[in-house]
DNA sequence: CTGTTAGCGCCTTCAC
DNA sequence: GTGAAGGCGCTAACAG
């Protein structure tokens, strides 16, 4: 008996052929989609096909052509819902093209992620879509790592330095400026800044500060910089106290703002740069039995259907989160497909949702001036 | 000169082993962890592998052993933040014991969810964790022929009727019905059921609207079987005005719950099955003038953060998301790796956040009786 | 213990 | 146009 069963129904393209009656390169070129192959013969490979319910093996296919049509995609958490947001703007993008994904969290640890891009290149993925944790020069021998073997990476959220690659971000400084201006507008100057970079003791200065960021998460400072960005322009000194210090987990921006808010010349507004850090605000200012927007303002990063029916409604910064993950997909995809890299920022561009957390400061600003 | 390279700096074992003066085997052996192979030799190939930078081909390796070490995983959307919570729990259990995960997303639609089925079957992945859409008899072909090619299905958050598989789910009858026996003991007897089954009219009957449950997702009907159950308790006439109808959108509650609101005898309490639900009741509200818990009680699905800092902080149901995942990896890695498929339904419980939505209803009920 | 040999399922020259 | 034969990189019997 000719078409001996490989194993559970999964029938060969061999067996195809045979039961077809060809040889098996002509089965493979009607199946396979490519070459030239009669009319009639292709019609009799597709209904043998059909009787058996054959269905190519993409990994044997995976394995003469080099290509797996699977992108790798490695986050901090797949659990958060920024990054999930972004991962359906992936998902959806290259499942357009024919692409899925393999997505792995590294929960910003830096051995996961050299580990996630061994995975990765290992299964032979055709492209990496990275948002790391690495910043520094010796970082990013793992990615290195996968470019050597020609496996084309591009950066989503965060870019990262002494690489030159692609990357799709937003406009993290400009948007904190923004932020940070409204608030100026509305006549504030004493103005925290919650969740920056972990540090265990308040910054000496400015210049340690920034320091600090650029050991850290590429978007915390670059946040932190658009904070700076609007002092400066509107000659607000910086004041150390103002800045959130310790691990980033709400509790702690709870304790934080606690702290803010007792200061003898306390914050009349804050600027949260994360989710967690707006809750971690609410709650502070709750247990202090102040009011938003009557005793402080509040502008958050990460805009969700929940800040808009809280009380007051929240004024937040709306990332394009979708279209960042789209648009990375997207760059990549282009690469994996033969286009040149053009190895630049691709900066998209997030909105200031105005609603009602913003308001004037409770008495007029301090001092005056001279 | 031996030991040609294959393309872009990826040695093969082949190489590894000209390069360590052994036979292809042996490298495969070390290489591979498998089979007995002397210190000496080992050692060799080790530093043979490590100076060439061998890393072994997955996709190669697949293709002898038959297996992928990769799990498939179809859900409505990786941007939902509570399939996002499942996917990492999924991702955390089965990245610990060696498997990593290719996710696709339906939108709820059938062909979709075939589809995916269908990739992640020519992909070769080991096993498949599916949320469904699937309800009926018909619906169930693509989970057959994932089963019929050895590749084992777990379903996770919906059951589907006519399959018997394992399933992941959460209590949600009884998690519907705690919610509404506390809404009932506040001394609430309107309440009314936001985000149900889609219906196009009201239901004439209970038996339509179940019927109209079945036809639909799993966790709806469970949920609104749950409801039921309460009332019934209770002695509570089930009123085809107080459940939700048309689309399960956010602006659709906000119109259907103001509806309520507007009613003669107008609903005292909500039962929100979903986070969009509960945001778009609160929107109502608003509108309607009316306060939370004061005139109208609230209990919702799915706590988050925000739910915590909200005026007033909300009682809502807690899923375990997480847990919900990693069993669901668990149980269907068990099988992977040769256990017989137990082909039950395991349960996980929610639990009732009580915070502070719930008050008594504002004015004595209607007609206390006889 | 080690090396040789034969596949896994597909694609891909290359003669016919 | 079509079929035979070789190869992708690895595992797995099998001799030696």
């Amino acid at each position: 008996m000719p078409g001996e069963r490989s194993q559970a129904g999964r029938p060969t393209i061999s067996e195809v052929a045979a039961e077809a009656g060809v040889g098996r390169a002509t089965a493979a070129r009607t199946l396979g989609g490519y070459g030239y192959v009669s009319p009639e013969l292709r019609e009799r490979v597709l209904a043998a096909a059909e009787k058996l319910g054959y269905r190519a093996n993409a990994l044997a296919r995976s394995m003469s052509t080099g290509v797996s049509h699977t992108l790798g995609v490695i986050v901090a958490d797949i659990g958060n819902p920024f990054f999930a947001g972004v991962m359906r703007g992936i998902s959806d993008a290259s499942r357009a093209r024919g692409f899925d994904t393999l997505v792995l969290s590294t929960y910003e640890n830096l051995d996961d992620e050299v580990a996630a891009a061994n995975v990765l290149i290992d299964k032979r993925v055709d492209g990496v879509i990275l948002a790391s944790a690495a910043v520094g020069r010796g970082d990013v021998a793992h990615i290195r790592a996968a470019l050597d073997r020609g496996i084309p990476v591009v950066l989503v959220d965060r870019a990262v330095a002494s690489v030159d690659l692609d990357a799709v971000v937003i406009d993290n400084r400009d948007a904190a400026r923004r932020a940070v201006e409204t608030l100026i507008a509305a006549g504030h100057r004493r103005i925290g800044f919650v969740w920056g970079p972990p540090m265990a003791e308040p910054p000496a200065t400015r210049r340690a500060l920034l320091a600090a960021a650029s050991r850290n998460l590429w978007t915390d400072g670059e946040r932190l910089r658009g904070y700076l960005d609007a002092l400066d322009d509107a000659r607000i000194p910086f004041d150390p106290d103002l800045v959130m210090m310790g691990r980033k987990v709400e509790e702690q921006a709870t304790r934080e703002v606690a702290r803010m808010l007792a200061l003898p010349d306390r914050v009349t507004a804050l600027f949260c740069t994360e989710t967690d850090a707006v809750t971690g605000a609410l709650r502070a200012l709750r247990t202090s039995g102040l009011s938003c927007p009557r005793d402080v303002s509040l502008i958050g990063f990460d805009d969700s259907t929940w800040a808009a029916v809280m009380e007051p409604p929240l004024t937040m910064i709306e990332q394009p989160v979708h279209q960042l993950g789209a648009k990375a997909a997207e760059v990549l995809l282009d690469i994996v497909e033969g286009a040149e890299p053009r190895r630049e920022m691709h900066t998209l561009r997030s909105r200031l949702v105005t609603r009602s957390s913003v308001a004037p400061p409770p008495s007029p600003p301090p001092s005056p001036g001279a």
